[in-house]
DNA sequence: TGTACATCAGTGAACGCGCGTTCACTGATGTAC
DNA sequence: TGTACATCAGTGAACGCGCGTTCACTGATGTAC
């Protein structure tokens, strides 16, 4: 049994070259979609015979789905970064941080966008480890969402219709570490609403629905996202 | 210079086998993505050699152009029958089904909805054929705006940065034939927030990602383009 | 510290398959006189 | 109405290319004594 401490030369090229691959498909994704990516394209642009990348990932699907957890993780990262920057009392400047750094980054990987907001690859099927990172962003814009209900006034029940999805969104994120208990369904549909609107409008401008009509693509956003604060923390926060 | 009414039999089994390329090739789409939608599959599915479906289609590109097409005009007339059989002064009631006709389809028809709605095929661009279908969706809901914008009070001026996206649309509307000049640049914009949360809506339903928060779809659905209605129409309907 | 053995990265050939598009052709359908 | 010619649908072979994955192998790196 080695000591897992040991970095020797062997474990440290494994991580660079691991890296490249995963770097090589990634630029691949730009001009041939999540279906199209070809193992033997990536082998022949890290410099290895085509066998060799099967040292690295096991197959096709697994290598997409390193990719869609890196670009899940990398977007949760700079969205939680973005709210952290800003005082936690400071609701509003918190949520549109949160909302551009999703857009900002968008805007800088719209194939990593596209490969987990957009279409999904027919045939595959995600495994469980992309949910852990897929749920980031959305438990940021919960986590303000909660702290603001706080302050606010009691919300009206919502329909029974819509109870058991505020109840499980709820449970949702009291499994990942957020005090939502006290939260009313209102706010925590709300919530829901506004973070499909958010990848709505980012999907809409980088898919190019937009084009023709918004001519001022980030007065547009900071229009949206601010309205869907109202909705979420209040207009008298 | 024949005359064009002439309804040959070869011009009659030209339409019918067309229509057979069109309808094989959308069954493709089922399972393999616009990227790696495949003519010899299509010609071996229609029981032709390769080479045949060239008589029927220039490209593969042009294939896929017919397709994009055709699910956007399927897709607006759909939406525009459902808002025909609705009384033309409530406001709300044609509002509820126009949305609820673009979920049905996109449910009835969720590859064509991703063909159109979702990631851009790396390598198409779409021709100018394709916007005259795109946006025939929208236009609906614009008119039921500008039908109940009438009977609102004014709305007060967006900001400045939004007054040309505002103005850009009215004109593209009116440019459709829609009489929107007298409507608020307030109204125009909410038709643009509102059309861009009902396609979020609807495509983060089928791309899976409400899978474990929503858990009954419809209610979610109503609820939400019953506020974008409020929205849009005004809640004093 | 030195040697024997085990691990593992990378090779190269192969299997069996797919693709878009072009081309010269046959034979049926349509048109003009 | 009948015949000569033009149009066009569909064939089959070919070009030149791509793919994922397996397998037996060489040779370098790492480990245990």
């Amino acid at each position: 049994m080695p000591p897992p401490a040991a970095r020797t030369a062997r474990t440290r090229a494994r991580a660079e070259i691991t890296e490249e691959i995963l770097a090589s498909a990634r630029r691949q994704l730009a001009s041939v979609g999540p279906g199209e990516l070809s193992l033997r394209a990536v082998a022949r642009d890290v410099g290895m015979v085509s066998s060799a990348v099967y040292r690295y990932v096991a197959s096709r699907d697994d290598l997409l789905t390193a990719l869609i957890v890196r670009a899940y993780d990398e977007l949760g990262a700079e969205v939680e970064a973005a709210d952290a920057r800003v005082d936690r009392d400071d609701h509003r400047g918190r949520w549109a941080a949160s909302c551009r750094a999703v857009r900002t980054w968008a805007l800088a990987h719209p194939h990593d966008h596209a490969l987990v907001y957009g279409s999904p690859v027919p045939g595959y099927a995600a495994p469980r480890d992309t949910v852990g990172a897929a749920v980031r962003v959305v438990l940021v814009l919960a986590s303000i969402a909660v702290d603001a209900a706080a302050d606010r006034p009691p919300r009206p029940d919502v329909a029974p219709a819509l109870a058991g999805t505020a109840a499980a969104a709820r449970e949702a994120m009291v499994d990942l570490g957020l005090d939502a208990t006290a939260t009313p369904d209102a706010v925590v549909l709300d919530v829901l609403a506004a973070w499909t609107t958010l990848f709505g409008t980012v999907s809409f401008e980088l898919f190019g629905h937009y084009v023709g009509s918004v001519q001022d693509a980030d007065a547009w956003f900071d229009h949206v996202t601010c309205s869907l604060g109202d909705d979420v923390l209040g207009t008298t926060d």
